[in-house]
RNA sequence: GGACGUUUAGCUCAGUUGGUUAGAGCGUUCGAUUCACAUUCGAAAGGUCGCAGGUUCGAAUCCUGCAACGUCCACCA
């Protein structure tokens, strides 16, 4: 063929991505409403895109998300869905706000919230994260993204905004977000509260001391916190304990240097194992999530003990742990307590442990447990009017479906993840709300007075809870934050419009499909699933896909700091948009981590180029053909391809249609790659009059790679003179798939051809020289071949084949199947070589044999299989044993 | 302390409800360049399916135990 211009040998992505994109986005088909006729009345498919953070540029892995959601909505809309896939970023709070302030410092902005002041800081954030935002979104259209951007939602912008508010005021009605003293997760390095999700724990050294408050107290505890014993205000015992029975109900007073002598009550608590270390533990309530839990047991009981905060929010000891210690770090507070107890003979043992503590995620500095006014979401609270509470919601939405609706169930793959997550919701606590943020949604109430962050009980004033401050003088909005995982758990109905009704919320919810890290499941997934069972009685998704992480060649994380990072759109540049989004979902399996690397990224831009020399090769050699011919089948290869293309279509459907992409992305390739390319076309090139049947494959083809490199099979589709491949029909069922299913007759042709190339290659004849060869097959086979002599002979490089009873003597020959074939390499056979190929090949058949003989003797396995299996072993017996004969005879 | 995942060719991974000679891509070796593509084509080598037991006529696949790596949960005071 010739060169021209627009069918260059090698494709050029960089020629035509951009355009193609551009032309797609004016199209209007990324929005359902402007979607051809056939689409806006069908049936309705929506994602939700999890929004990207705004905190720098995209990643790999948000391209790997890009790429699955594009692959599934293009799809879908190839179907004939209404298909939305709808595109929004994050405000990200915390993350956004502290990398500003990084920034800020590096600047040489010292303290950027004391200098700046809220107005000011917050402005500098606005402006970081606008520019971050427009860099995403262009990336995001750079992966060839379907998405629907007059859609474009953002957590923090005015409907948002409005969302998260109404949602606020709605569950502080329902009584389940209230405002309590209760122990935070404290990060004294962020100063700022974290929940419980937002805790990585670490393993590391410590010790575990023994000791006794003092001489005559009558019980020792154990703790590998010694300073806070300065709050203790009990010790726990297991209600059975025989030793420490007598004591429960009494309290002792003791002076372990504190400001004021410690009250110890002796409580009993189910909780409290008898084994561990003296069966017996000091409650510390203001610096232990366990112990504040039975603070708040006591008092319920009515048998109250105190709570004494000895860490302050800076991290150093306050007043009330006496003046010896206060402002020491907790660790000079050890220290000087720990020999305060040495010198008083107090202190029994000290033993080197391995200790579990919880870090922040953000600041990675070991959380401290304090009591403080926070924002809680209950879990456990009934639900006016529903009969259950947060936690039963989210715990039915995966098991019974909501409310027993088994349409109302969410399916989550891969199926493991549901096992972890009830696990999780099993051990959930009230979710802590407020961050002392400034950058997020604010606390939509109002006080009279301003409380300060502190970690003393407040009194509370006069307040209001609403989006606007009520009438009159002197209301001051709660200075904090929300949590961005509450703006972000709200994602699935905010973006429809949610408060208000709209047609948008009404048709696109509960959405079809949701994909997501595994780090997020419990982070997202499960917010989501609380907010919208909470908000709309319905599932956010039906479907949710959890997968793995994206790592490099060395099975190592991405990240900035080992500075592995690899940029999308570097790579989109280099090797085209269609290389990458094949390697990032070939070879991957679902829920687990997968490996990327540019070797992949260069084996699949020749594949996108196969495809595109496949297609120059069929559009050059039928460009005179009616397009309006029927495709017929009239030889076996014709056959054999239809029935493999039908099968194909139908499983790649299949797959997409449950997710499946890698499995059906490699499908296609083997086919397109083998079948097609190496045999078909080869063949294609011997038989002529294949216009229609080509022009229908490439088509198809075409259609089936569309979700998976939409640029070049769009480009090749226009430069067939085609419109619009993005909205083109999905290839369904057709007469193709009953008229075409045998396969396996077209495989003895196929077989004989690599067989002759073996042959030859064994016995040193050039590759480019014609020879003689003599088939001898019997049957069905013979027919076969003599109906394929002509592409048998050009495949294999014969000038002649003939049909022989016998191979004659001095051919090299080999066994294809049960047929004989020699070729004539006139007189300069390589006897040894034949001799050991046959020898090996009688030697592994031998054993074969011999098992699946015992096999069909042995009656426990005729009677016991299915007869399908006996009769298939018995069919491989009858060929293994022709082909041993025959082997036999050519090798003596 | 519990739970989960992974372990298959040198590397990266498939392997559907157990069915009998375990597959692909990359890499390796040998060979090929006029006529779609060297970003290509042909051929080959390469695996006791982590280990040990068990169930079964039959196990990479099911069960039990163990090991290595990875992950999650828990009020390990």
């Amino acid at each position: 063929m010739q060169e021209n211009e627009k069918w260059p040998k090698a494709y050029d992505s960089s020629q035509v991505e951009k355009d193609i994109y551009k032309h797609w986005e004016e199209s209007g088909y990324f929005n359902p409403d402007t979607l051809p006729e056939r689409n806006r009345g069908g049936e309705m498919y929506s994602i939700m895109m999890p929004p990207p953070n705004v905190t720098g540029v995209l990643h790999l892995g948000h391209a790997m998300e890009d790429t699955i959601m594009d692959i599934a909505v293009r799809f879908q809309r190839m179907r004939g869905k209404k298909a939305l896939l709808l595109p929004g970023t994050d405000h990200a709070a915390i993350a956004t706000q502290s990398k500003v302030e990084k920034l800020l410092m590096k600047e040489g902005v010292k303290y950027p919230r004391e200098e700046l002041g809220r107005e000011k800081l917050v402005e500098k954030i606005r402006e970081f994260a606008e520019n971050s935002k427009s860099t995403i979104l262009s990336q995001i259209r750079v992966m060839g993204t379907s998405c629907d951007w007059s859609r474009l939602a953002y957590t923090l912008d005015e409907a948002r905004n409005r969302a998260v508010n109404e949602l606020f005021v709605r569950m502080y009605k329902d009584g389940l977000i209230y405002r309590g003293y209760r122990v935070v997760n404290w990060s004294i390095k962020g100063q700022i509260t974290c929940s419980d999700d937002e805790i990585v724990y670490i393993e590391r050294p410590a010790k575990l001391y023994t000791f006794k408050y003092s001489k005559d107290f009558p019980i020792t505890i154990a703790t590998t916190r010694p300073e806070t014993k300065l709050g203790d205000t009990a010790v726990a015992v297991h209600p059975d304990d025989e030793r420490y029975k007598k004591y429960v109900g009494q309290t002792f007073t003791v002076d372990i240097g504190a400001a004021k002598p410690l009250l110890i009550k002796i409580i009993a608590d189910e909780s409290v194992e008898k084994d561990f270390g003296t069966g017996a533990l000091g409650v510390t309530p203001a610096h232990s999530a366990v112990d504040f839990t039975m603070y708040e047991k006591q008092k319920a009981k009515n048998d109250p003990i105190g709570i004494v905060p000895v860490i302050g929010t800076d991290g150093r000891m306050t007043e009330a742990a006496g003046k010896d210690y206060v402002g020491l770090t907790v660790e000079e507070a050890r220290e000087k307590f720990v020999s305060w107890l040495k010198t008083r003979g107090l202190l029994e043992s000290e033993e080197d442990i391995t200790q579990n503590v919880g870090t922040s995620d953000r600041y990675e500095d070991v959380v401290e447990s304090l009591p403080m006014t926070q924002w809680w979401l209950d879990m456990n609270r009934e639900i006016p009017g529903r009969g259950k509470s947060l936690r039963d919601l989210m715990r039915e939405a995966v098991t019974t479906g909501l409310d027993g609706s088994a349409e109302k169930k969410i399916r989550i793959m891969p199926e493991r993840i549901v096992k972890e997550y009830l696990d999780r919701i099993d051990n959930l606590r009230d979710w802590c709300l407020s961050r002392q943020l400034w950058w997020g949604h604010r606390i939509p109430v109002w006080y009279k007075k301003q409380p300060a962050v502190t970690n003393d009980e407040s009194s509370e004033k006069e307040m209001y809870v609403g989006a606007v401050a009520p009438e009159g003088e002197g209301w001051e909005q709660d200075p904090d934050t929300l949590d961005t995982w509450f703006s972000s758990g709200s994602w699935t109905f905010s973006t429809l419009g949610w408060p208000e009704i709209t047609e948008d919320l009404k048709r696109y919810q509960p959405t079809s499909w949701m994909q997501m890290g595994y780090e997020l499941r419990y982070l997202w997934m499960m917010r989501m699933i609380l907010m919208h069972t909470y908000v709309l009685e319905e599932i956010p998704f039906k479907d949710c896909y959890i997968h793995g992480l994206l790592k490099d060649e060395h099975g190592k994380k991405f990240s900035k700091s080992s500075g592995n990072g690899i940029d999308p759109i570097e790579v989109v540049e280099r090797y085209g948009c269609d290389a990458l989004r094949l390697s990032l979902i070939l070879g991957i399996s679902p829920g687990n981590d997968s490996k990327f690397y540019l070797e992949k990224v260069e084996a699949n831009r020749n594949l996108v180029n196969k495809i595109w020399n496949i297609s120059r090769f069929i559009v050059s050699s039928t460009q005179d053909t009616d397009s309006a011919s029927r495709v017929e089948a009239k030889t076996l290869a014709d056959k054999w391809l239809l029935a493999r293309l039908a099968e194909i279509e139908s499983r790649v459907t299949e797959m997409l249609e449950s997710y499946q992409f890698s499995q059906a992305g490699e499908m296609l390739r083997d086919f397109t790659w083998s079948d097609l390319a190496d045999w078909y076309l080869e063949i294609a090139k011997i038989e002529k009059g294949k216009e229609a049947i080509l022009r229908h494959i490439l088509e198809t083809v075409l259609k089936l790679w569309h979700p998976f490199m939409p640029f070049v099979t769009e480009y090749i589709w226009g430069l067939m003179g085609n419109k619009d491949l993005i909205v083109a029909e999905w290839p369904k069922d057709d007469v193709l798939r009953t008229e075409y299913r045998e396969t396996a007759e077209f495989e003895t042709v196929r077989n004989l051809v690599t067989d002759i190339r073996r042959l030859r290659a064994e016995q040193g004849v050039e590759p480019a020289k014609f020879i003689e060869a003599g088939v001898a097959a019997s049957g069905d086979d013979q027919q076969r071949l003599e109906e394929n002599v002509e592409v048998i002979k050009h495949l294999a490089r014969l000038s002649e084949m003939k049909l022989v009873a016998t191979v004659p003597e001095g051919w090299a020959t080999t066994i294809s199947g049960v047929i004989t074939v020699g070729i004539n390499v006139a007189g300069t056979v390589d006897k040894e070589k034949e001799k050991a190929k046959a020898e090996k090949e009688i030697a592994e058949l031998k054993p074969y044999i011999t098992s699946l003989q015992a096999k069909l003797q042995n009656e426990e396995f005729t009677s016991k299989a299915p007869e399908k299996v006996v009769q298939g072993m018995k069919d491989k017996l009858a060929e293994a044993e022709a082909k041993l004969k025959a082997l036999e005879d050519t090798s003596t």
